[in-house]
Formats: C-alpha cells, structure tokens, sequence
DNA sequence: GGTATTTGACCTAA
DNA sequence: TTAGGTCAAATACC
C-alpha cells in the first residue's frame, strides 16, 4: 500500500483540500483491499495484452476475458464502497435541500422535471483513461465550463430507463504540460441501481466513442502470466512470436493511445499508430 | 431503421 | 443573474 499513487484515489467533492488527507478521513479499508486487488489484476492484465501478436485463439481470449471481468468487478465494488460511506456522510443541508425537492412535486406540479441528481455524494478521480471504469455510459451533454479550457462532458448510464440507474458521471480534462500525459478528472454521481451494468465481453464494448483504430490491438497476444480468478492458480503461455524490441514497440503505442486526448479523431489514433510503427 | 451523439433550450441552485 | 446540469430534437453513424 505504501506505493499506492494518491492521485487515482477517489476524494470527496466537497471537504477534503487534500487528496490525502481526504483518503484516510473514513475507514475506506474495504475498499483499499479491492484497489489492491485491482492493482494486481491489471499488472497481470497488462502482462498479457502488452506483449500481444497475432490472432488468440480460444483460451486466450477466455482468460482475457475472465481478468477483463474481474476487474470490473473490483472497480464497482470499490466506488459503490466509498459511495456508500460518502453517502453516510451527507449533510444535513444537503438532505433538506433533496427532502425538500420531493416535496415540491408531490404538490402537483406537473412542469417538465429537470431532476439534479447532485446532492454531495460524489466520488472523483484523476485518471489519464477515463472510459474505462467497468459501466456502460450514454454522453447526454456537453459544456463549456467558466474558467476552463475543456468542455465538461455529462454521462449517464445506459441502462437509466430499463432498469431505472440513476448514476451520472462527468469527464472533464485537465490542463497540462505538453511535457505530461493528459489527465482526466472524472466524478460519479449516484449509485448504480443497474444489474447489467459490468460488461464481461472483451474491453472494446465498454466505450461506445472509442476510437475503433485502438481496438485492433486487443485482438493479439503474445507472453502471458495469467491467474484464474477463481483459484489464483498462475500459468504462463508461451508465444514464439513475441520478441523483445516487439514488445516494447507495442507497449509503446499503447501507451500513446491512452494518452491521446479524449476528442481525438479516428484519424489521429491512426496517425499515432502507424507514426509509432516506423 | 435503430441507436448513439451533438447541441441548443430549458431548468435549478447559488 | 449566471453557471452548470438535464432534456430532447436533430443529426450522424452503423
């Protein structure tokens, strides 16, 4: 834990200046653990994925898609963890404000309902990836923010209306040295109600505007160090296929990929990739 | 034709 | 009054 990089911690929105501070300010032990174990996860993940070359076949799929779904799993559990004491933590004021809101419309009016789901309980993080959380999400707006250069965009889950999620997020970039990757500040508001709301198929499904020129990646494979999420067992496959310098140059467009900003066109992550192929 | 995204209008809280 | 969150029609994409 001691190594554990603060700035993808999740903060509270409204009291904690510091993320540190903040991070240790309830007893988030429950959710440490599943960082932790998300931790783990995706460095065996990477392992996999990083060295890929040519097309998988049917166990290395499975096994990608196993570690792909237990990682998701780990995030929900974590933000619905932390949502839950945040929640705890209301304040009074803010509770009023909501009790009051529902009382105003039992009283008959039958206006367009503009319903603001934010009423404090949100968690944020900073994130270079910010799609890649384990829901699927529907863009419902986007503005242009006082102050900041990037629009804020406004997402909602998909499954909203058929099984009535009331979870919104917002994606906002931040600004940055050229010299930095870009980051993200993304902030959940609300609680996922959703059942379908993880998604085990492999990861290209999850954000519908990603840009399809990064998918084709996914699709190979070569050294892995896989562990069954059911057993913990380790096994390595092997792929005669994967060299060094190979590796390396494909750890290197990945890396471009998921720094390149969110509203980058298709033709620029083509771009990226066939700069970095040279 | 169905689904997702964009965008201007509308609404609410501060 | 203004900034920001949400709605929904228009548009784009598959």
């Amino acid at each position: 834990m001691d190594n554990l990089d603060t700035r993808y911690l999740p903060h509270c929105s409204s009291t904690c200046a510091d993320k540190f501070e903040c991070f240790a300010c309830v007893d988030h032990q429950p959710a440490i653990n599943e960082i932790v174990k998300m931790q783990s996860l995706v460095a065996q993940l990477r392992a996999i994925v990083l060295p890929a070359c040519e097309i998988m076949n049917d166990l290395q799929l499975e096994l990608v898609s196993q570690l792909f779904g237990t990682l998701q799993d780990c995030t929900s559990k974590v933000i619905s963890e932390l949502q839950i004491q945040y929640s705890a933590q209301l304040i009074d004021v803010d509770r009023r404000k909501l009790v009051g809101n529902i009382s105003d419309c039992k009283k008959g009016c039958t206006k367009k309902k503009y319903k603001r789901s934010r009423y404090g309980d949100s968690t944020s993080y900073m994130t270079p990836v910010p799609h890649y959380d384990g829901h699927q999400w529907r863009k419902y707006g986007q503005k242009i923010i006082r102050n900041s250069k990037h629009q804020r965009s406004y997402y909602r889950c998909t499954y909203k209306h058929e099984q009535n999620c009331m979870a919104t997020k917002t994606v906002q970039q931040q600004e940055h040295n050229t010299t930095e990757p870009v980051m993200y500040t993304v902030a959940y508001y609300g609680r996922h109600a959703c059942k379908a709301n993880t998604c085990p198929a492999p990861p290209h499904v999850i954000e519908t505007s990603t840009p399809q020129g990064a998918m084709s990646l996914h699709r190979t494979i070569g050294t892995q160090e896989a562990v069954s999420p059911d057993t913990d067992s380790h096994k390595i496959l092997e792929n005669e296929h994967a060299t060094p310098q190979w590796t390396e140059d494909v750890q290197g467009l990945l890396e471009k990929i998921a720094f390149a900003p969110l509203d980058s066109d298709i033709w620029e992550i083509d771009a990226i990739l066939s700069l970095g192929a040279r």
